[in-house]
Formats: C-alpha cells, structure tokens, sequence
DNA sequence: GAGTGGTCTAGACCACTGT
DNA sequence: CAGTGGTCTAGACCACTCC
C-alpha cells in the first residue's frame, strides 16, 4: 500500500479532486509523467490503472489520458408504472406522442431511437421459475436496444419476455412489424383482458461480461447495472419478465413508496 | 483485442463458464501457467487482471489465485418501509425484538451487529438542498456500519441525516447511548410527531474511492452501490437523507411498485 | 523455509490518432 | 510522419501464507 504506484496514484488523486486537474483536460504525455516520478514506464502506467479504475481519468490510445467528465446518469423512475397504466385507456393519438423507446426502459423520449428484435423461445429453468410454468413453455422473447441519437452504442439493452399463451388472442402481438407500438407494454397487454396489478424491480450491479462490454462499447472490467422488472396481473399470474442492462455510470433508479396513514 | 493476454484470458475463461475450473477451486501458480502459454510473467498476470476485474478469480497473495465462489447478495424490500411504519405503534416489546441493524438498511436481523456514532454538523449546499433549508442549517449525522458477526469487514455503511430542528423536542433522539433504538427510525421520528407520507430511494452504482476500499475492504477498481433514502412527512417536509453504501456484489435492491385498478 | 503472488526495471516494438 | 498509448519480454527482488 505504499508502493510507489500508489504514491504517483495519491498524487494525481489529489490534484484531480483539488481542481488542479480539471474535468477534460489532457494528462502529460506518460514518458513525460515517467521523468517526472522517477519510475520505469510500466510502474507509471500502473497507477494511471488504478486511477482509470476509479473513473477518474480515461485513456485514450494514441491521443492521451485525460481527466474524467462525469456522465450525465438518465434516471428513471418508477413513477412511470402507474403513468404507463393510466394511459391504457386514452386515445391512441396521445398515447403515440410518447416515444417508444421508454416502453420498457421508463425513459424519457427525448433523443432516443430504439431496435427491436423478436424471437419465440423455450423457457429454460430459470424463467420459467419466475413465471411459476414448466420448463419448455413458449415465450416471445423481444431484444430492444435503446440509443440515444447523437450516441453510436446502445444506452442500454432490454430483454422482455412473455408467455406465448397469455397473448396469443391478438396475433397482433407476435409480429414484430407492427412496433413500436403506442402506448408501451401494459397497453400491449390490456388488448388480450391483462390488467397490471403490481410490479417488481430487481436491481442489482455486476462486472460486465465482455458480451456486453463488446455490446454497450464500455471499458473491460466496468459494471452494468442489472434490472429484473417482473409484471404481476391482478389474478396474480406473472405475465412480463423484463430483463434491462445498462451502463453502471449511465443510470439513476429511482423508487417511490408510498406509506399507508396510521390507523391509531 | 487478439492480443495475447486476451487469448489467454478467453481460454480461462472458458474453461470457468465450462465448469472445468470450478468455484473455489486453485489455479495453477503463474510461473507454471507461464510455461504452458509460452509467454512472460507479466502477460499472464495482465490476463488474470482481467479475470479478475471480470470478478471470475480472486488472487490471494502468497496462496494462490482461485475461481471465485459468488457471494450470497442480501436482498433489501421496500416492503420494509410500510411494515416499519405499521410498527410505530406496536408495544415496545414487539419493536424490540427485530434487531437494530436493519434499522435504515432494511437488511433482515439475522447474525448483524451494527454501530454508531452521533455528530451535528452544518448542512453543506448539497444536503441543503435536498431538505430545502439554508445551507449551514444544523444537522444530526449518524453513521451506521452493519457489519456480519461472522465477517470481521462491515457490510455496508450508512449515513443519515436529520435537522436537529425537527426533533429537538425530544433530546433522547439526539443522545447515542441510546442506540439502537427499538423501532427504527420511523418511531424514532413519531415521538416528535412526524409521519411519514413516502420514502424516496436514488439507486446508484459507481467505483468504490480509495475510503471505502478501506472501510469495507474490497478490491480496488470494484464497485459499490449507494442508494439514498430521502423520508418525506405529512406536512411535504424531507425530514431524513440517509445515505447507504454496500459492495456491489453484496446487495440486491427489490422494490414493489403496486398500481391503482383501472378505472374506465 | 518453501511456495506463491506483488512490485519494479529497461528496453524493444506495435497500433492508434491527428496533421 | 510525429506523438502518444498498448503489448510484451527477461529478470531481479520483495511480501505474504502456511507448514
């Protein structure tokens, strides 16, 4: 822990969090930083590792290292669950003026595109625990990138998944040329009698796989925060499993619960 | 991205998904693995860095690098926040019997101690702002660590902040002997005569800082998750922050979104 | 003390980015 | 092409763990 690259990495720390180095500025050259600290390359280039773990610089090969700016998080909320329920029954003219590309992502529609791709699989062991059905049951597994436009890779990548039986009264469903489709996922259901009666988030934050780091463009060794969003309609059945990865420096969840009055 | 390390990377990699490496089990030692992939020391260690940062091996100095078992990630509810309020009002004994660490974690009592430690401060422009007070605006701090009676690292650390202002009618709320206070904080607030109306949680996930590798000792470069609770009383006043830190690998967040029927 | 990983060096050569 | 970071090597020596 005392180790010079340590030393050279408390140093720069310091200078980045004291304002010396700002936000976007462009680091000295590394053979010039190895000069300065009297280090082999490899030692200096060790703790600009370190300091690139931390988020607070970024490498750039063949360019430089530059100090870090921070990325503005998208947050999303779920107060977008009842909103997205409430708009089941009003006119499709309104329901198509929000984007498509908040669905299932419960983001804003300013400046994002979305990709579908839809796909009928066999449930594997762990779906269909969630979905309470044997193993092999029929789903519509639906893959939705979102990106915002001024942004090459995707901001994040959703995967649905649906009973096959739940939906099949409106083949409407199954066809992927008929998205986006207005009004989002709960109105999608309301056409087959399928009212929401709750929904659960499962949020958790993991290393990405180099899947992802290949899919979401991120830096090896980065995290993704992961949610499982599970729809539960008001007979109690499980009908939407939706599975959303994103960027762990791209998004803010937030939750509301609201609290019952005291009954004294 | 073919370089060498990468290659030897993906072989390993393969071999843990595969289960030809099973969690737990040891590695060859490095100057072995270097031999049977013909290459230097420190390319090989670049590959298991990346293992590593992937959060598939662990190294153990001087032991060995293994195959890492996955942590058992406690589940945190916001059903606990109702529950919570409904025992503000339940004999003492009833509230005593659930342990003090859950208390603003909404961990379950189970093998946790927790400790804490009491300070007033003034409000920085951050915090002011998010009770909407001036800045300066006195505050109790509270940090909490609950930590694993088996574990000897906390498992994750909290902060919560109330202006003094708000309870100062009952000063046993502002006295630390009197930790842990049966109830939690929800009660601890009903004898001043807040109710809570909602609870509102920010959900985040970010690089740990060089303090929290320290306190919770996690690898550097691995990632924490904060979240922040903000409490809101009858009257729209935030009468409690509470910030919480765990390692990322350690928590999953669960929240129930219950939606209102429709009405047509 | 034997075994194993961690730090550090000096230097060669490759790959990317911009002018 | 100049500037800058990325990969790789061979080898010395230190630090931790466990018997």
């Amino acid at each position: 822990m005392a180790s010079k690259y340590d030393r050279i990495a408390a140093t720069m720390r310091a200078q980045i969090r004291g304002g010396v180095l700002k936000p976007g500025d462009k680091l000295p050259p590394e053979t010039e930083l190895v000069a300065k600290h009297h280090v082999s390359l490899s030692t200096l280039r060790r703790a600009l590792e370190v300091l690139e773990a931390e988020g607070l610089i970024e490498k750039r090969h063949g360019t430089g290292n530059f100090v870090r700016t921070m990325r503005q998080r998208i947050n999303r909320t779920n107060d977008r669950y009842q909103w997205e329920k409430n708009q089941v029954w009003a006119p499709e003219e309104e329901r198509r003026s929000e984007g498509p590309a908040e669905r299932d992502t419960g983001l804003p529609n300013d400046d994002f595109m979305f990709e579908a791709d839809y796909e009928d699989i066999a449930a594997d062991s762990g779906l269909a625990k969630v979905f309470n059905l044997p193993e092999g049951t029929r789903l519509l597994r639906r893959v939705y990138k979102t990106r915002k436009r001024t942004e090459s890779a995707p901001l994040g990548i959703g995967t649905s998944y649906i009973p096959c039986d739940y939906i099949s009264a409106n083949p409407d469903l199954l066809d992927v040329d008929n998205e986006p489709w207005p009004g989002g996922t709960q109105h999608q259901l309301s056409t087959v009698g399928i009212e929401l009666d709750h929904i659960i988030d499962e949020v958790i934050a993991r290393p990405a796989t180099t899947d992802e780091v290949e899919e979401l463009d991120l830096t090896p060794g980065t995290t993704v925060v992961c949610l499982r969003k599970i729809s539960v309609d008001t007979q109690g059945r499980v009908v939407e499993v939706n599975d959303v990865i994103w960027p762990g420096d791209r998004i803010m969840l937030t939750y509301r619960t609201k609290l019952e009055p005291w009954k004294r």
